[in-house]
DNA sequence: TCCTTAATAGGAATAATTACTACTTAGGAT
DNA sequence: ATCCTAAGTAGTAATTATTCCTATTAAGGA
C-alpha cells in the first residue's frame, strides 16, 4: 500500500483527529496516531490486514487486536466509515463525507466517485417509517478497468 | 423465520427458478429447492444459519456447505441478490429487483423500502470511469422502531 | 515525577466461511 | 423402467476473520 501521498491534506486530518481524541478523552497514543494516518494517507480503503502491512516497517509489534479495536472506535467517533464490501473483510474509509463507491467483483477493490446525485439523495418517507434514519449509503458493482483489461 | 406467506407468489418464484436450473444445466434438488423456497418466502433476507433453522424441520440432514455453495451459485446466476449488511454474516434476497434497504445498527435487522428515485439514479460518467458499472445499490443505517422502542 | 486508568501485545478462543472426500442422486441415454 | 455418469451433498476438517483475555505498558492529569 503506498502511503505518503497528499501529506499536508493528510496531516490536517491527523490534527483534527488529535483534538477529537483530546476533546473526547481518548488517549492519543502512537498505534492510533498511525493507524489513522494509514487510512487517511490512501484512497485504497484498506482492511485490517492492509493497515498492518501498511504499518510494518513502523511498527512490527502493533497487534492485530489493536488494529480491530482502534479501527472499531474510529467509527464509533465518526473518525472513519466502515465500508460493507463484497467478501468477508471489513474496510474502512477516513474520508467521511458521503459519496458513493465502485466496488469491483473480480479483485475487490474499492474506489471512489463522485455524483451530486447519490451525494444529496434524502432518505425517503417509507424509509423513516421504518425507523431512525443515521445515513445512506450508495454503491455501484462492478469490474474495475484493471480486471476489464486482463481479460 | 416465519415462511409461508404469500404462497402463491412463492410458488411462482420456485417455478421461475426451476426454468432457470434447466435452461442452465443446473440440476433441480431438493435442497436447492428448498434453500430457494426459505429465500423467497420471507422478508427478512437470512443469512445461512436463519435458512438452516427454517430448514432444519424438513430437512434436519442439509449441512452447511451445501447452504453456503447453494447460495454462491444462486448469485452466480442471478437468482438471488447478496446483501452487504452490517456485521459479519452475508445475508440474501431473492427479490432481485433493484430496491433499496434499511440497516438496522442495533440489532442487524434488515427491511425493504421503496424509493422510485433510488431505485432508477443512474451511474454517473464518474463511475463508469472505473470500470464497468453492472448494478446500483442503496441502503440506509439507522435504528428500527422495534429497538428504538426498547430504549 | 508519580499515579491511575486506559491502552497494548501476544496469544487463545470464537465465529464465519471454504475445502475435502466418500457417498448419493438427478437427469440424460439406453 | 433401468443404467450411467457427472454433478451434488453430508459430514468433517481446515482456513480465515474477528473478538476475547490478561499481564504489561504508557498517556496524561495531579
Amino acid at each position: 500500500m503506498v502511503i505518503g501521498k497528499n501529506i499536508e491534506r493528510t496531516e490536517k486530518m491527523v490534527e483534527h483527529f488529535r483534538e477529537v481524541c483530546r476533546e473526547s478523552g481518548l488517549k492519543v497514543t502512537p498505534q492510533r496516531v498511525e493507524i489513522y494516518r494509514a487510512l487517511a494517507s490512501t484512497k485504497m480503503h484498506p482492511d485490517v490486514e492492509m493497515v498492518r502491512e501498511s504499518l510494518n516497517a513502523s511498527m512490527p509489534n502493533l497487534s492485530t487486536d489493536t488494529i480491530y479495536r482502534t479501527l472499531s472506535m474510529f467509527e464509533e467517533f465518526g473518525l472513519v466509515t466502515r465500508i460493507e464490501a463484497i467478501g468477508n473483510r471489513a474496510r474502512y474509509d477516513a474520508d467521511t463525507s458521503r459519496h458513493p463507491h465502485f466496488f469491483c467483483t473480480e479483485c475487490g477493490c474499492v474506489k471512489d466517485f463522485h455524483c451530486d446525485e447519490m451525494e444529496t439523495i434524502a432518505a425517503p418517507r417509507s424509509a423513516k417509517k421504518l425507523g431512525r434514519v443515521d445515513s445512506v449509503h450508495i454503491h455501484v458493482r462492478g469490474v474495475c478497468n484493471e480486471c476489464l483489461a486482463k481479460e
